[in-house]
DNA sequence: ATAGTATATGATCAGATACTCATATATAAT
DNA sequence: ATTATATATGAGTATCTGATCATATACTAT
């Protein structure tokens, strides 16, 4: 058994090494980290999945959630800011819809993933 | 403006009934909420990421990743408790390894997502 | 049996999170 | 300007989470 410089038990040294690397930079696992927080949540999800197929406001999400209006536009500001959604204004009403293909990619392949557990 | 049977506000009704007809059911939703769940935490993101390319024991992911044997060990049973990692023994040592390509792709497509953002 | 090694588990706790409530902002209509 | 509508935001709070520490378990070797 081996002593890295922290004083942690190592068993094989050379897994280790080669382990770190190719460890992902600390800001990329921040930020795929902070990706998949946003798909962690179960509100989250369900307004993911409905702008799937076309846009929606923030209150029929809310209806369709049935949490208030001001919980769903939290939860689209943390979207918004992760760059996963964007919105379209028509008067006072604000449409939301998912930016980018590899949201629905993800959502696909994580049911893929469970219907295949069996 | 129309009114569901919960007081809430309804701005587009046949957007919101298309949405409850096609919603994923709530086992469903949670199961991929816990999924994402897995990957939403850097230590066990830095896990599955190193288990990519070869199994390894629960002292070396330790080492690696520079938290104690008893988190790491948490974080495992938690990645098992959702299939997403096994292990086999050899002596007293436990060796860990990913249980499904599915992992690898979901973790390839984030990075293609990240990668893609400029 | 005893001691040592590797990992698992339970208790605990600080920090993060997801809601609600109250309030603010932006647009529209009168 | 005033009022109404739709959404955004800040504060507060209960719950969840991810670590550590102490202890238990599983296997090995003597």
């Amino acid at each position: 058994m081996e002593q890295d410089n922290c004083g942690s038990r190592i068993i094989h040294l050379e897994k280790v090494v080669g382990a770190r690397g190719r460890a992902l930079p600390a800001a990329e696992v921040e930020a795929i980290s902070q990706l998949f927080k946003a798909f962690a949540d179960p509100s989250r999800l369900r307004i993911l999945h409905a702008l799937r197929v076309e846009e929606m406001c923030v209150c029929d999400l809310s209806a369709l959630l049935e949490i208030s209006e001001s919980a769903v536009s939290h939860q689209l500001r943390l979207l918004r800011t992760l760059r996963l959604v964007t919105n379209r204004r028509d008067g006072t009403v604000l449409y939301y819809r998912l930016l980018d293909a590899h949201v629905t990619e993800l959502l696909d392949l994580a049911l893929l993933h469970l219907r295949e557990e069996k």
